[in-house]
RNA sequence: GCGCAGGUAGCUCAGUGGUAGAGCGGUUCGUUUACACCGAAUUGGUCGGGGGUUCAAAUCCCUCCCUGCGCACCA
């Protein structure tokens, strides 16, 4: 078996400081030793692997990331959305941070000071439920056996171990972030900001704690925001049951009232029954009172405009402990709240021995079986509800009265009427509208978490009182009454005050990310945040738009006075090529680490930005993967075909002159205009953030224009014995369009443009990595007049259109692949000038045309007659005939002609009814209708001709 | 229930009033020394249905159907 391993070679085969960087192909012999190559032989595909890495290496070496804050530069700067601390890479990451490292490059390319921060998120209930878990499976022991801080101390060795592994993939993908400055939510400084906002906004009156229904996780037994809770629906069971009236027998045997019930484990804390006050069904109930069952006592029956009277029996039981519209129909009714379930969803109620201590789902089926053996189950059945389920555990949240901290949300007007005035731009704007909404009908936000990981609350109380303080409701009158001591820093008497045992919502620290990882909380601003704040622009998915955009803008405009940033991108979504969002549960989550392994880093990035940023959601292709990696290829080997023309050459590398001053042929020309034409093309794709686009562009620019046309037509230069003064024009032609070319592809595909850069030596003397170079205003085409760039290029044009024009004609006569077919142009008279664009004559056009049609030889002969039968087509450059001896059949070509003709007759016609309808021409634009004239006389001539042709066939 | 986004070629998606596009796939041909991770040709669409506005609609309006997402919910 052989085994090929490559190995750069860096022989230097000049002074022009231009190596061969393809490498030498070694044999590997059984034993897997490497031998002494046989024979040294470039590469022709692309290894990523080691350029990746050597262009890492470099780019840190340099430090040119750093984001400079007293630079004179106009500063640019993006915050990283940070990720948590100890998660991994995920195809949502790389297509996120591949934009704003797009977005970065182009800051530095556009001469501006870039700052991208970047940083994790300490992801309180993630990792500490994953740390718990941990101690779970290999110790078998909670985190209340370790106590609070030697369990910290375990979720910080946790961090240290883990956490830098996410930052190192960002890292393999090429990002371009300013590591110096890389920031951890729990650092010092930036914990100090999250307690001096918490005190700021005490103190604004914004922040109180009281005993509230909130949403409880049973499993990572710590109330959670409204944000955090996802909605499902669930097949469950609707259960009717009925209740006795107690002022009639009580017994069994007087009067009943049915009510549904989709949770009877919780009859227990029924505290009442409540009917529609307009249901004339129960009006003459309302004021009695009922029996609950078990625990048996007789509860009120009221009435509360909140029943859906259309609902089930259009009775419901009032559970104020467990349901939070029941809570409020309690409020309403004085009602007392009944708690039956322990934080861990077990029934608490030792009054009814059969149900107490079962786990929720089990007492719900013996409550059933109860009923049903008291004789109170009127009917079960299925039933399709929505569950509030905890994001992190991914079990049905409870509805729970407890004591927790809210946060009034500060400054929402005015975060409102930045987006709604596009003080802050959203893309794709539709976003405005969600954020909109959502901040119209804000709620207070539960900022309390009962957890240890975390910020933990600035909040102590007075040893003696603790107890009673902890029960309390709160706001700032009890701070300046002394009870409890509010502040960044502990009472300075500590023995004396015992902190709240909570930690603050994760998202309470991130909402600060773009100011509290420039700055300090207290005393003078930095020079970072002076020079890079606000940011430029936030890149982000869109289902964390209230989780962390809304609020990063409302603590910006709170805390800073200013918004965080100008423009937020929303990317897509990725899902699978199924269309399910990506999960570890489902596997269908690809590693990109193995993307990056199989393709590279830069055939990933191009990937994924050819298909992701424009909808709401895309769907992931492996193809699309390799269809970047493709790119890379295709660009490696046109490199390596130019760089071995280094090896034909005869006197040095560039024309002594400006490229100006040549020979350029309509060819040359048009691949200049046609590469200056796409930076042009380029800014404006990403000045809207389209980056398929700009993808779509650089591939068709390459692909097409460059390798498919340019190159293919330049060969014959770099044969032996051509003109050694034009084949030095043309490396110097096609090293104008990579320098050019290059830089504008370089924020996309960033390592493999450094490379090439580099090995072609397209720096030029002293100039640095390609991620340094800030692009000139220089037009390849400085210097060449105007008319002769239209003439060029007009011409250039109408041979690639005459060449494709011949393609199709050899292969209506299965002659696609044949390389010997001779063709005759019998040029039409305004092409006669060839020669017109550039001095060069008709040679060029002829030999271009000669090559993309793949013909054997090409005669221009204006007077050439063809012989009866010869297949011909008309093209712009004139008529082009291909005699083909032995293969002429007069019938065929008459059906092609005629076929043609069909064709031509229809679009004459279409043309013709448009230009005869007058509202057309009155109506449309002029040029709309000057184009339609246009291409009516094309019709036209072309039908003569046609039928001309078809007259000689006959 | 309310809102948002989408429905264009077999697949993934571009295309916001003026000749329906790309990549992938399929088919046929081709290893000519940059590249088979390639080249050439070719296949393939009454642009979700219906109605309207307009000289002209994939594009604007109305309506219906389907898909995805968000918000709110009925116990």
């Amino acid at each position: 078996m052989v085994v090929a391993r490559t190995e750069p070679s860096t022989v230097v085969i000049d002074d022009c400081r231009r190596v061969f960087l393809f490498p030498v192909l070694y044999k590997a012999d059984r034993t897997g030793i490497f031998t002494v190559p046989e024979m040294a032989e470039p590469s022709k595909t692309y290894n990523p692997a080691d350029v990746e890495e050597k262009w890492h290496r470099r780019w840190d070496d340099s430090e040119c990331f750093r984001g400079d804050e007293s630079s004179e530069k106009q500063g640019y700067s993006i915050v990283i959305p940070p990720p948590n601390v100890t998660g991994i890479l995920h195809l949502g990451h790389v297509l996120n941070n591949t934009i704003q490292d797009i977005l970065c490059r182009r800051a530095r390319q556009a001469d501006r000071a870039v700052l991208w921060l970047p940083g994790t998120d300490h992801a309180g209930i993630a990792t500490q439920t994953k740390v718990e878990r941990r101690l779970r499976e290999e110790e078998s022991k909670t985190r209340h056996d370790l106590g609070r801080d030697a369990f910290l101390e375990r979720v910080w060795q946790w961090k240290e171990k883990h956490g830098g592994i996410i930052t190192t993939q960002l890292k393999k993908l090429g990002c371009s972030c300013d590591w110096s400055r890389e920031r951890f939510t729990m650092d010092e400084g930036y914990s100090k900001w999250v307690s001096h906002v918490f005190v700021k906004l005490f103190e604004e009156g914004l922040i109180y704690r009281g005993r509230r229904m909130v949403n409880w996780c049973p499993v990572s037994l710590t109330a959670l925001s409204d944000e955090e809770v996802i909605m499902k629906p669930q097949r469950s069971k609707l259960y009717t049951m009925r209740y006795e009236l107690a002022d009639t027998q009580g017994n069994g045997t007087g009067e009943f009232l049915e009510i549904a019930t989709t949770r009877p484990e919780t009859l227990m804390g029924d505290t009442g029954v409540a009917v529609n006050p307009k249901d004339p069904r129960y009006g003459r109930y309302v004021g009695r009172t009922i029996l609950r069952p078990f625990p048996r006592a007789a509860i009120p029956i009221v009435a509360d405009e909140h029943i859906d009277i259309e609902f089930g029996t259009g009775v419901l039981k009032v559970t104020p402990a467990h349901d939070r519209a029941d809570f409020e129909i309690g409020q309403r009714h004085g009602l007392p709240a009944i708690d039956v379930l322990t934080p861990d969803g077990h029934v608490n109620c030792p009054e009814v021995p059969q149900l107490h201590g079962l786990e929720r789902f089990e007492a719900r089926r013996r409550a059933v079986e109860i009923l049903a053996e008291m004789d109170l189950l009127v009917s079960e059945e299925d039933y399709q509800n929505n569950i509030g389920f905890s994001e992190r555990a991914d079990v049905p949240i409870e509805p729970r009265l407890s004591m927790q901290w809210f946060l009034r949300y500060p400054s929402v007007q005015r975060a409102i009427d930045a987006v709604a005035g596009d003080e802050i731009v959203f893309r794709p704007k539709h976003w405005k509208k969600t954020y909109l909404r959502w901040m119209e009908n804000i709620q207070d936000w539960c900022i309390s978490r009962q957890l240890w990981w975390g910020h933990r609350i600035p909040v102590w109380y007075r040893r003696e009182d603790a107890a009673s303080l902890k029960e309390k409701a709160l706001d700032v009158v009890d701070r300046d009454r002394g009870e409890i001591h509010v502040g960044i820093d502990s009472p300075a008497d500590p023995e004396n005050w015992e902190q709240d045992e909570d930690v603050l919502d994760t998202w309470f620290s991130s909402w600060l990310w773009p100011f509290a990882t420039m700055t300090e909380c207290e005393g003078a601003d930095s020079e970072t945040v002076k020079k890079f704040y606000p940011t430029a622009d936030l890149s982000t998915g869109p289902d964390i738009i209230f989780f962390w955009v809304a609020r990063m803008i409302m603590a910006g405009l709170h805390f800073r006075g200013e918004s965080p940033f100008k423009n937020v991108y929303f990317h897509s979504i990725i899902r699978d090529i199924k269309g399910r969002k990506m999960s570890k549960s489902l596997g269908n989550s690809p590693d990109p680490l193995d993307l990056i392994a199989q393709y590279g880093a830069d055939g990933l990035r191009f990937g994924l930005l050819r298909i992701a940023p424009t909808g709401t959601d895309v769907r992931y292709d492996e193809k699309q993967i390799e269809a970047g990696r493709n790119f890379a290829t295709k660009l490696w080997n046109a490199c390596r075909y130019r760089q071995m023309q280094d090896g034909n050459q005869a006197d040095g590398h560039s024309p002594a002159r400006p490229l100006a001053e040549c020979r350029l042929s309509p060819f040359d020309i048009d691949i200049l205009a046609r590469v200056e034409r796409l930076r042009g093309d380029l800014d404006i794709a990403f000045e809207e953030y389209r980056f398929n686009e700009a993808t779509a562009l650089l591939y068709e620019f390459f692909w097409s224009n460059f390798c498919d046309r340019y190159l293919e037509s330049i060969k014959e230069d770099f044969r032996e014995g051509a003109d050694v003064e034009r084949k030095v024009l043309t490396l110097a032609v096609i090293d104008e369009v990579l320098r050019y070319f290059l830089p504008l592809l370089h924020p996309v595909m960033p390592h493999i443009t450094e490379e090439i850069w580099e090995q072609l030596g397209l720096a030029g003397d002293g100039g640095g990595p390609l991620a340094t170079q800030v692009l000139g205003a220089q037009s390849p085409l400085a210097g060449v007049a105007a008319d002769a760039v239209a003439a060029g290029r007009e011409l250039a044009a109408r041979t690639y259109e005459a060449a494709g024009r011949v393609r199709n004609l050899k292969a209506d006569y299965n002659l696609a692949s044949r390389k010997d077919v001779p063709i005759i142009l019998k040029p039409v008279e305004e092409c006669a000038v060839f020669g017109a664009a550039g001095g060069i004559g008709a040679g060029r056009v002829a030999m271009t045309l000669q090559l993309l049609a793949g013909a054997g030889s090409l005669a221009i002969d204006a007077t050439f007659a063809a012989p009866g039968g010869t297949p011909s087509i008309l093209t712009d450059l004139g008529e082009i005939c291909m005699p083909l001896d032995g293969l002429i059949d007069m019938d065929a070509e008459r059906a092609r002609v005629g076929k043609e003709l069909a064709k031509v007759d229809t679009e004459v016609d279409k043309a013709e009814k448009k230009l005869a309808n007058p509202k057309f021409v009155e109506n449309a634009k002029a040029e709309v209708v000057e184009e339609a004239r246009q291409r009516l006389t094309e019709w036209q001539e072309k039908r003569e001709r046609l039928s001309a042709m078809l007259e000689n066939l006959a």
